[in-house]
DNA sequence: GATGAATGAGCTTTCATTCAT
DNA sequence: TATGAATGAAAGCTCATTCAT
């Protein structure tokens, strides 16, 4: 037997690894789709599958259920964001700066993919009960504290506040940012004639002016 | 054939119609506290009708569809907010106290009844209107228009801002309160040992000192 | 409105009472045959439907699972078995007859219905063990307890027995019976050229004579 | 091309045989795990496979369906209990202690491996044969007749028997091991607080003493 | 020969809705 | 009108087996 090249049997693997990552990518791809289209209850895994070119039954060696899938997403959606975020206040030269650019980007990142704010929102009561382990739960709380901390930092720096008073601050504006989304993309914001870059600037005005100088 | 007491009659049909009220008001009780429990797709018919001591049968000539009891949910709890927020804002003395009250009442309507708050959003099963006719959705964004209409009045007064930024800072406040109430609910805040009491009062000063004198 | 006849709201309750029996009994049957013809394992819920003449969706609000289907038959089929044995005992003249009619009569109940020897085998390993409750099992052992006991009396009046001794017998005598039913239905006894009848009356023949006298 | 060594050839040949042997016992020891635990019907070939340190595919060329590993197993049981048996029976000293000891080890055999008892009642998905071609049944048969040949001659030996009457002897006896086992194992055997040696011994006693002298 | 992903049919169960009574 | 059994479709998921690699 000739000796096997190690090199061979290491690309193999790593092919096969590869492989299937783009498998498990192909069927994220298409639960997407068919979560926006029809939500995460009337998603069927027959049409998750249909949408990813594959059956039912090639779905379940590569995720255990659909809230699995789901889970999946909104944990890639969270990095994603908080990347995006933490690039846009590395970027800025200065508390004041970096406060604003987080906050944007934070807004900006959801506002071209408004489904990703959706797949938010399931985790309220869409999701079974059982689907949701605390054990995911404590997990995608933690992507979310990172994305944040860099707000709360930026506050903490930027007005000179005290710790408790950085984290109230950091909940306002959280607050103000989630429900600016949400009044954006239900439509309801057009209920006043408003959009939100005029109540995004507005509520950064205001929130900057207050903390001060510069 | 005699004939018929004209006044029996017209006690008759009142009976019906009030007999109707009452049937229709038993099952939407059954379906919120089911909605609750399971959700708006979990929430089966069968389990409506045991909730509201009835059978799945006799649920069908009061409403059309499990979404028509739904909609009729949903439009209860936006009338109800109204009144809340609009008695609130009737028996405040001035325009600084109307405008606090108002905006306190729509926070602790929501506060005291979670559930309606997931009822909103289950409306864009996500965010998308999806088997909710145009025509329900006209009237459902009427309803909270005369609600956000309290908030720009106070708020033009007590300003003396114009038409459009009076617009703005409703819009600014309304989402503010929305996502107070979301991330306060989905538990988010404690992310940052917050509560919804500190911020919106956080938030009210904020913008009662802006808007000024008295 | 008139009085309503009690008599009619009672015998509309008795008619849906025996309507549900009825149609539980359809299923029970359906089942049955399915049973004999597949298996426990084999037999699926849409063949016991379509057995019994209805849909799947029929059967679940007459019976919470296949396994319970399953129960029913089995208690069903002891409470039959005790009848038939219990009867052959209580019309023998005396302790010797009652004895070898007794154990005739629990061979001649498996003989005629072989599938019900199936049934009583599933127990074993076709069921899938969250199947058979705790509960389930104490309730058929008490049922085949009760026909055992018919044994056991007449032994022990017949041989004088102190109460160890006669259930030892009656262990015995069990053990053959269930041991003859099964190498005559495995068709394992023609390969010693023999049957039922002969191996029954030979054993009986020898219990007698060892118990003794009249 | 070289001439090939036909000494290499073979021992090529012999080593692939052997390998095969080893990768059937693999399998067939991974099966019988998995049997034990989830029964026929709910030993799934992943789980075999697993169990085994193979996949599945891996498999199909070793046995051509699940029900080929079953029958294998069952007649592998077999012949080991043909051995037991009549290793106890060739090394008795005398006809009455052949029977007894051939007896004996019947039962300790399928008391020592209760799983095989299982394996053999698979066999009628209850009590027929399904999925086993009549050929096989046919050599299972075989494989057991020279099982009970032995008793049969013993009986034949030990009672001064005809023909006929050693066999209707040997049935009974058979039929009584048998039942012995399926109430000891299905834990019938304790609603008559009893237990399997001593209805063993009860029934042997009673044989002996029939047969008679020495 | 071994792999293990994929197939396609199958499973049990649940559902909103209908309709004979 | 009220009932609640029945429908028929669909759900999530599993399986023995195949076959390209």
């Amino acid at each position: 037997m000739p000796p096997v090249n190690p090199d061979f049997e290491a690309s193999k693997e790593a092919r096969e690894v590869a492989l299937n990552q783009a498998r498990r990518q192909l069927v994220l791809d298409g639960a997407r789709r068919v979560f926006n289209r029809r939500g995460l209850d009337g998603a069927s895994m027959r049409a998750i599958a249909a949408e990813a070119g594959c059956t039912t039954g090639a779905i379940y060696p590569l995720f255990p259920s659909k809230e699995a899938i789901y889970a999946e997403l909104l944990a890639e959606s969270l990095e994603r964001l908080h990347e995006c975020v933490e690039a846009s206040f590395r970027l800025a030269p200065n508390p004041r700066a970096k406060l604003k650019a987080a906050a944007l980007a934070f807004l900006s990142y959801y506002r071209e993919k408004p489904d990703e704010v959706a797949l938010g929102l399931y985790l309220w009561h869409g999701l079974r009960p059982r689907g949701l382990s605390p054990n995911l739960n404590a997990q995608l709380n933690r992507r979310l504290a990172l994305t944040l901390d860099l707000l709360r930092g930026a506050l903490c720096t930027l007005g000179d506040l005290t710790e408790p008073s950085a984290r109230l601050e950091a909940s306002m504006l959280f607050a103000f940012l989630i429900g600016a989304l949400i009044v954006h993309q239900t439509g309801r914001l057009r209920l006043l004639d408003s959009d939100l870059d005029a109540i995004a600037s507005g509520h950064l005005e205001v929130l900057l002016s207050r903390l001060g100088k510069t």
